[in-house]
DNA sequence: AACACTTGATTAAACGATTAATCAGTTGTT
DNA sequence: AACAACTGATTAATCGTTTAATCAAGTGTT
């Protein structure tokens, strides 16, 4: 018998007060000719009524859903909380909702995550490509989260300024000899990482990369990485590109007994959710996803709420070249988080008997 | 000039047939009556156009957006990942999109967010109710996804049985000193897993527990928690309610010298992200994700779909009530994850020195 | 041949909001 | 006084889909 949706509509309100539709649809978003009075009165109906808007009305008039895409395609990742949680807020002050779409890891999948947010009508959509993985065209404006040095990247934390930071701390403390542990050298991110370790580093200093997916194609994966005997052969910063090979290396080296800080430091990346509570807590650089999710969403809203409708000659002059949106500032600084992993270097030879100390 | 929304709708299919709209539907919807021939003509013609339905067509006619709500009102739980990932596969299997919310950890942001998602018109939710909070009655189906032991639970781990499991692991490796490790007892699911271990240990084990938040409010974030000091008390299984506070004990025990597992085994619950690749890799129990979620989905469809239009009799009465799904199945049992963070009970009085297999 | 069914299609009315076009008054200008 | 300009409101069309109601034609029964 009642309509199917609940709650009022624009019609039940104007029916109240005896007005029409439009007048009613004018002073809720304040664009028409209302007057003062009637707007006001309009207004206090309508909220007594309890009226929520209907998206589904909005969207079919308007052509706009409202909603914006994340695409994640390495949702595993454990960044994935803090950029879903920085994104669904600067999402929700700008008034879009967002949908989250999993290729599960799967590049090929990737393209169908995407179909599947396109089909729901999204009027945009956020990209933390895996892998450097490059964006084809698609049918609505982009931001593209990955690296400064990647073509087409919207905004992202400035991973090379990261690098030079955490390396110019460590060199600071006396130390030469670094070991670099990566995941895999495709990722743009951890390549810009390790490059910017290597541009504030003179020829003072040793540095070897260690790539951890090579050496687990070999030994499989979870095996030990052999970094007590690095420690051995003089290395004494162990810098990761991200918190979780410098979880693996601080565990490692625990396990073989040589001492965080106190021989060797280890520091990480991104600030993961364990990486204060670990002992020694875990010193890393923070990327302010914050700041760029706001970047982010802004120039995506801007792309979908500049686009008046009907500018399909200007429209197919951009699709056929890229629909990825540009931001003024696409680099954000990182954050230098010093933890009781790190330490002055020891000089001399690494003993694994000293060092211990306690909290 | 050409309509704002790209891709052709029900109107051109049926002008290049020159056969109505509704008939158009009807072949593609498979409800009304066409013709076999007719039919797959319009099928063929459809995706030869590449035919996109309109969400907002069909969500403002059915009354139904497709969409489901997923809360969260902990997100920076790493176990946001599994659950998003699962969620976000099970819906898509279903037809639906999932629109993420976010209360940042504040309880009071939580109906906040709930109607973030009502105004966008979800038509049904999935909630993971922080620390046992009681969902009110809101506007439209609710999963919960907590714990068996919570009134109006939906679906969920088996966390009592899980941890009977790991309690019997550990008791059939000879541990008879436990110590649980748990975050903050106003947790349904940490107490469950807590119950559950006790429950399987009979007078014969001694168990105590540690509450790290209630440790935290006196010595401040990231304190020690003084592990050293009850493995030399005696305590060899340090069983941890979640891998969080496990890799917390793995990594404070191994810095005071404590070898695991060579003195103690430590357990975690979860199989979060790094648990395979710190050193040791740490034993813990997997909840089924992709069956929970697939449960939760299955339920909440269910009750979204056998909803005819026009129920509001009905509706009415158990809106009143609670709007809580329910499902056959609610409780998926959790799988025990050997590593190599877990072995045998040494006999006698912990000694530093000893157990360094090397692996 | 008159009637009831079935089949295959069309017509038309929603769903709820937005907005261009229009209209009736009122005020202002010369 | 006549006309323009402005104000405050209404009318009506539109977005794309679904679906109940209707209709025309063919089939079968008596």
């Amino acid at each position: 018998m009642a309509s199917n949706r609940p709650g009022p509509n624009l019609s039940r309100i104007a029916a109240s007060l005896g007005v029409s539709v439009a007048t009613v649809s004018n002073a809720l978003s304040g664009k028409g000719r209302v007057s003062a009075e009637l707007g006001e009165r309009i207004r206090a109906t309508a909220s007594a009524l309890g009226y929520v808007p209907s998206q589904a009305g909005r969207a079919l008039r308007t052509g706009r859903s409202g909603v914006l895409g994340l695409v994640l395609p390495d949702i595993s990742n454990p960044l994935f909380p803090q950029i879903a949680q920085a994104m669904e807020y600067a999402a929700s002050i700008a008034g879009y909702g967002v949908l989250i779409a999993d290729s599960r890891g799967d590049v090929a999948r990737q393209t169908e995550a995407i179909n599947r947010l396109l089909e729901r009508g999204v009027d945009g959509m956020i990209i933390v490509p895996r892998r450097g993985t490059r964006i084809a065209d698609i049918g609505c404006p982009v931001a593209v989260v990955d690296t400064p040095s990647t073509p087409g990247n919207t905004v992202s934390a400035d991973h090379w300024q990261g690098g030079r930071q955490i390396a110019k701390y460590l060199h600071d403390l006396g130390h030469r000899d670094f070991l670099l542990l990566g995941n895999n050298p495709a990722s743009n991110v951890q390549n810009d990482r390790i490059g910017g370790i290597k541009s504030a580093l003179d020829g003072s200093s040793r540095v070897e990369v260690l790539w951890i997916e090579k050496i687990e194609e070999r030994d499989g994966a979870g095996c030990p990485l052999g970094l007590a005997d690095k420690a051995r052969d003089g290395f004494t910063a162990f810098a990761a590109v991200s918190d979780l090979p410098a979880l693996r290396a601080l565990t490692e080296l625990q396990r073989a007994g040589v001492s965080v800080p106190g021989c060797v430091s280890v520091t990480g990346f991104d600030d993961l959710i364990w990486s204060p509570v670990v002992t020694p807590a875990l010193t890393t650089m923070r990327m302010d996803m914050a700041t760029i999710a706001e970047i982010a969403i802004a120039a995506l809203v801007e792309a979908i709420e500049k686009r008046a409708p009907g500018e399909t000659s200007e429209d197919e002059l951009l699709s056929g070249i890229r629909r990825i949106v540009t931001a003024t500032v696409s680099r954000v600084p990182m954050q230098l988080i010093v933890r009781q992993s790190s330490g002055p270097a020891k000089p001399g030879k690494t003993d694994p008997s000293d060092g211990e100390l306690p909290k």
